[in-house]
DNA sequence: AAGTCCCTCGTCCGAACGGCCGATCCCGTG
DNA sequence: CACGGGATCGGCCGTTCGGACGAGGGACTT
């Protein structure tokens, strides 16, 4: 059973060097190199590889936005892909993981991570660079809220307000909906600005969905 | 600068196994092997490794409590744990994350991963099991959900617009920030309200927190 | 060449916001 | 009892926001 995998890199050499290392292995077989994201998907739809490596920067289409035509939710029968990148930046992990794959790997991985990655994508698991896990994990185990411990801590009636503002009431519905006159709600808005240290209610929405008193 | 190692497991194999494996390469020695927690703390603290590889299940002390004295918070020279275990629980693997662990490989993991794993923790990366890791990554795509497929989705610069929003600039501050007049912001803001089918800023930001447009 | 988006900019105007005063009432604590 | 803090109101004023127009240019598709 051996694993078939399409590759697709705008890079001549990238292509050539991956596809190299991975027919090397004796149970894979590169089926298909393309260099932009309109041919990765159509070849991709022709041969139904077992994984798709793909970089994020290619032209016509960038290999998220390919990701998520073959691997995205609602997708019948969809793909295992494996997003390689020179690049680590934070919105391309989430856009791509998001997106439906099941594999982010850096260019400057091994080969033994790129086979390892690959065999993991068709086994249906997922392997990422551990440069990226690292960061990944910080996010995972630092779910603690502890931002500030505030000097002056909002009064319960302040949060009240707090909460409605961060859903996007404005002045007079808080007023309605807590029972009290527009001036009271403005009160205590000044309040609360000068507690955060904010300017203006959108930075009391911010601080809300940050600290969690909203979600 | 060899990559020096301490292995702690209680099962006598496994411990020359990985020795075996890790001696083989040229870049890394193995400076230890024990067979419970508490001897695995003590020789730490003596030898210093630069990596530790921890089994969960060990007499005395299990590997995660082993984790959390050696690298856990408030520790002055924490070395890098990763954690290696029979188990892919759950509980098991985000206890690991949680104490400080910056690798959780599964023993059904072959050489190259183990090599890979050890390799990363020295650079204080993290490598984790491919089948732990799809896991992981549900978890952090799952809350990333999408209310409605938007019919008439947002532009890149209608983005721009709504991360500054969300941020609490008002739109004199994200047009000075994005080089455009007050007009022109103003004139996106328009397009964002109704796509979006809010009436304020506020609710954009809410909006962004919610989709992760901005975190 | 025509059409369609997107981005850009402008004006006018009413509503909402935020800052700055001051004031009353209640309920604790010292 | 006096004091302080929280909650509740009111008025005034300048700034900001949001809606409703119109309009030009650049890029891409047909």
């Amino acid at each position: 059973m051996t694993i078939r995998v399409l590759i697709a890199d705008d890079q001549q050499l990238v292509r050539t060097g991956f596809q190299m290392i991975l027919d090397a292995q004796p149970d894979m077989e590169v089926v298909a190199a393309v260099a932009d994201g309109a041919e990765a998907v159509a070849e991709a739809r022709r041969l139904r590889p077992d994984v798709c490596l793909l970089d994020i920067r290619m032209p016509k289409l960038d290999g998220i936005e390919v990701t998520r035509v073959l691997a995205g939710p609602g997708v019948h029968h969809p793909l295992r892909v494996v997003i390689v990148t020179t690049f680590d930046l934070d919105e391309y992990v989430y856009g791509a993981l998001r997106s439906g794959a099941t594999g982010f790997l850096l260019k400057d991985s091994g080969p033994p991570l790129l086979i390892e990655a690959v065999r993991a994508a068709a086994a249906g698991d997922a392997l990422v660079s551990p440069s990226v896990t690292v960061r990944l994990l910080r996010h995972l185990a630092q779910p603690r809220r502890v931002p500030a411990p505030m000097a002056d801590p909002l009064t319960d009636r302040e949060l009240d307000v707090v909460r409605l503002i961060a859903r996007g009431r404005t002045n007079q519905e808080v007023a309605a909906e807590l029972f009290v006159s527009l001036s009271t709600v403005k009160t205590h808005l000044g309040s609360i600005f000068a507690k955060l240290g904010v300017r203006n209610r959108v930075e009391i929405a911010a601080w809300a969905w940050e600290s969690g008193v909203v979600s």
